[in-house]
DNA sequence: GTCTATAAACCGATAGAC
DNA sequence: GTCTATCGGTTTATAGAC
C-alpha cells in the first residue's frame, strides 16, 4: 500500500526507538523520513494520529517477523514454538530493538494518553490469545482459564524483561534465560499431578 | 522540614501520576500546589530539579508504606510476607497509584535517558534481593541462583502487570490474581521433587 | 501529494514588586 | 518567600502555492 506512508512509519519507529514517544518531534520525524512536516500532517492528521498508526505498523511488523520461518526447516513442536514466539522479542537486532522500544514506549504512554489505549488493548488481546493457544497445545489437560492466566503472565513478564533490558538493567542473554525459566515455571504450574 | 516544599512535592507526585513525567507542566503543578510558578523555580531551580526532588520524595515514601506494619499484628509467615510485599504495589489507592505510575515512568524514561539508569539499577537490585530472600525462606532447599532468577522474574512480572493496570488494560483485581498465580507458579517451579 | 512559510499555542524561565 | 507579569524559544498545526 502507500509506500510513502510506509516510509514515514518506518522513520517513526526509528525515531521512537531513539527518542521515545515522549521525545518524538514532528520536525525530526520529517527529517528522518526525508519529507516535510506538512506532508506528515496531511497523512496522519495530528501527533496522536502518527502515534496510533505507528503502533499499528510495528504491530504488523512484529507479526511478520514472528511468523516468517524457513520453508525447509524441521516442523517445530508446540513447546519449541512457544519458546520461539516469546523469545523473538528479546533479540539484539536493530529491528527487534526498534519494535520492543516502540512497543514499550507506547504502552508506557498509554498510561497517560487514553487515546492510545484501545489499539493497545486489541493488540494485547490477540497476542495473549496466541500464547494461550500454544500453551494449550503443550498442556492439553489444563483448563482454559488457567491457560489464559498463564499467557497473560508470560506476555506481561516479557514486557517487564524487555523494558529492563532496554533500560540497561539486564543483559540480553540473561533476559532470555529468565524468559525461558518463566515458561518452565508456568508449565510446571499447569502440570497435571 | 520546609512544609511548603513538601506540599509542592506532594502535588508533583499527583501531577506525574496524572500526566506523566513528560506531561508535567510547571504551571499545572503550581495550580495543583496552590502556589505560583515563580515560587517553584525559587525552590527547585528548574524543571529537572523538580523532577529529581520528586523522584527522591516518591522513593522515600514507597519505602515507608512498604515497611510500616501494625505493631500488634500477628507475625506473617514467609509465604504471606512474600505475597504481601509483591501485592503492595498493586493497590488502587491514590498514593500507591502515584508511586507505581512514577516508578513506571522512571523505568520507561531510563530507556532513553542513561542518566537515570544508575539510580534505577541500584533500587532494582535491593528490591530483587529482598524478594529472593523471602523466596528462600519459603523454599529453603532451592539453590541461590534459582531463587535469584525467580525473584527477578517476579519483580519484572510485577512491573509488567503494573503498567498494564495503569494503562487501563487490566482491572486491579485481575492484576492481583495474576500476580498471586505467578508467585504460585514460581514456587511450583522451585519445588523439590 | 508535496512543499514552504507562518500562524498559533504552549511552556520554561526570569525580572521586579511587595 | 511569594506573587504578577511577561519574554523568548520551541513545537504543533494550518494555509496556500505548485
Amino acid at each position: 500500500m502507500a509506500s510513502r506512508n510506509t516510509r514515514i512509519l518506518e522513520a517513526a519507529a526509528r525515531v521512537i526507538a531513539r527518542r521515545g514517544v515522549r521525545g518524538l518531534r514532528v520536525e525530526e520525524l520529517a527529517a528522518e523520513a526525508g519529507v516535510s512536516t506538512g506532508l506528515i500532517y496531511y497523512h496522519f492528521k495530528d501527533r496522536t494520529g502518527i502515534l496510533r498508526h505507528t503502533l499499528e505498523f510495528i504491530n504488523d511488523r512484529a507479526e511478520r517477523y514472528t511468523t516468517v520461518r524457513d520453508a525447509d526447516a524441521p516442523p517445530l513442536g508446540p513447546r519449541e514454538e512457544l519458546e520461539q514466539i516469546l523469545l523473538l522479542e528479546l533479540q539484539d537486532t536493530a529491528e527487534v530493538r526498534e519494535n520492543s522500544a516502540a512497543w514499550g514506549e507506547l504502552r508506557a504512554s498509554a498510561v497517560f494518553d487514553p487515546a492510545l489505549r484501545e489499539d493497545l488493548a486489541r493488540a494485547t488481546l490477540v497476542w495473549v490469545q496466541e500464547v494461550a493457544a500454544l500453551l494449550g497445545r503443550v498442556r492439553p489437560m489444563a483448563p482454559a482459564a488457567q491457560l489464559a492466566a498463564a499467557a497473560e503472565r508470560l506476555t506481561a513478564l516479557l514486557e517487564g524483561l524487555s523494558t529492563r533490558w532496554l533500560s540497561g538493567g539486564l543483559g540480553i542473554d540473561h533476559a532470555r534465560t529468565l524468559m525461558r525459566g518463566g515458561i518452565e515455571a508456568e508449565l510446571s504450574g499447569l502440570e497435571a499431578r
